[in-house]
Order: structure tokens, then sequence, then C-alpha cells
DNA sequence: CCCTGATTCGC
DNA sequence: GCGAATCAGG
């Protein structure tokens, strides 16, 4: 499998939205981990928290420098460092589960169809296209966003606790039209954003595979009836449902 | 063990 | 440029 404009897209956009590397190897297909986390950085997307991230130049300079032991002629320690800095940033460990994946990359657009945003340029916020077909907003979330809940483990999620979205106003990307029937109307994985229900209906990688795009209940990733499928009381052992529903329609068949 | 991402290095 | 092998933390 070669790296086609639509993979490399599908790789940037799941990377960004916190997929791990596994998850975009699997959704992709044809690739291992290794060769989309090498892709990654070949593309310099990069900086997602790392287990193995040594973050401190200082120690990783030491470390270089000692691993390569004969090797570099001058390297002159800076030696002075009178504070400790504390470089260290507290990263929220990503939180994707059984986040859902993969847009297909569906057929090729022509250009001409997503040429330009001719009219007023200005739209400092939330005046969102909410109509418009075919040009939204990226993915840029900050941290993962999609949440699914399982059978036996309920994500409780207080309006208060989602933060604000920091970001109202991303640099607006250009994505693709829709290019086919079928995918009219339907919201894609580009298209997700804070204010649309993430909802996904049908499975990753099929054809039709899309998102309620609903607008959101204001604090939540879902929309209103979504929620109540998301968010439900946990009830005692016994009386629950023998089957309890799997937001994605279960295991699929390989 | 499993997972993760980073890095290296032969191709 | 690509990705398997390897490393290393959780």
């Amino acid at each position: 499998m070669s790296w086609t404009d639509e993979r490399i897209a599908t790789l940037k956009t799941m990377w960004e939205a916190g997929q791990t590397a596994s998850q975009i190897a699997e959704a992709l297909g044809g690739v291992s981990r290794n060769a989309v986390i090498g892709k990654a950085h070949r593309l310099e997307l990069q900086a997602r928290p790392s287990p193995v991230k040594p973050n401190d130049p200082e120690a990783k300079a030491a470390a270089a420098a000692e691993a390569s032991a004969s090797a570099a002629a001058a390297a002159p320690e800076p030696v002075a460092t009178p504070e400790p800095v504390e470089v260290e940033a507290p990263k929220p460990a990503p939180v994707a589960e059984p986040v859902v994946a993969a847009a297909k990359p569906v057929a090729p657009v022509e250009p001409e169809s997503v040429a330009e945003e001719p009219e007023d340029d200005e739209d400092d916020d939330e005046d969102e296209d909410e109509a418009a077909p075919a040009v939204v907003a990226p993915v840029r979330a900050p941290q993962p966003i999609l949440r699914s809940v399982g059978p036996g483990g309920f994500l409780r999620q207080a309006p208060g606790e989602q933060q604000p979205p920091s970001t109202p106003a991303p640099p607006r990307r250009l994505v693709p039209a829709k290019p086919s029937a079928e995918m009219a109307n339907k919201t894609s994985l580009l298209e997700l954003n804070d204010r649309i229900c993430k909802w996904p209906l049908g499975h990753p990688g099929e054809p039709d595979f899309h998102f309620c795009g609903k607008a959101v209940n204001p604090g939540f990733p879902y929309c209103v009836d979504h929620c109540g499928h998301a968010y439900q009381a946990q009830l005692p052992r016994r009386d629950r449902r023998p089957t309890p529903p799997l937001p994605f329609g279960g295991p699929r068949p390989r």
C-alpha cells in the first residue's frame, strides 16, 4: 500500500484527533502501526504524549552524548543550570477508548469544487454555516473528543466538566465536498466539531459510515437523543438488560 | 504480558 | 520515503 493523498489525509485527521497509531493503522488497512508512526513523523505531525518521551533537553543531550560514546568531538556541556526548570506540562492521558475511527476516503473530488471561499471571510465566531453543505471546519481537537459507552462502563460527564472549546475559531480549512449523493447529508469524520452530535451511525470503514450531526445537547458530545443512549443510570446488576446496547452495534464479523 | 510512541537504519 | 526492528515507559 502506498501513501495516497486520501490516506495521508486520513492519517493526519485521525492523528490530530488523538487516535492511536494502531487505530489509525487498522482503519487505513495494509499498514502497520509502525508505518503510521513513521509516516506521521515524516509529515511532522507531532507531539502526542508519548510514554517514552524524554522531555528534558539536558538529559536528552547527556544521554545522546553518552550513547554516541566517541562520536561527538566537541560538545561543550552547558552545566550551568541554576534553576531546575519545570518543563513538564500536565497532560491528561488520552482517553481514546472505543473511539470512532476512520472516515473511509471516498472518491477523489474535483478540485474546482472546493476552490475558494469567496464570501466575507470575517466570521470571528460562532456563526458557522450550519446549513452549508460542503465545507466545514477541521477536527482540531486538543483532546480526544469521542467517547462511547460500553455496556458496563458508564462514562459520566457533568456538563461543567467538559472544557469549553478553547479554540473557538480554528483556522478554517477546506475539505472535499461530498462527492456522492450517498454522502450528502451525512456527517463525516472531517466535519465533527464541538457542537454537532458525534454519535456514530454505521461502522467505520463502511461507505455510508457517518455521524449523527445534529446539534449537541450543550455540554455533551451528543445530541439530546443520543445522550439518552449514552448516559444511563446504573441499574442493579440483576435488572440490567441481558444484552446491553453497544453504541457501534457490537463486534463485527471479520 | 499487554499497550503506547520514538528512533534507528537498511532498503 | 518507507517501515521493521528496536527501545522504553505505562
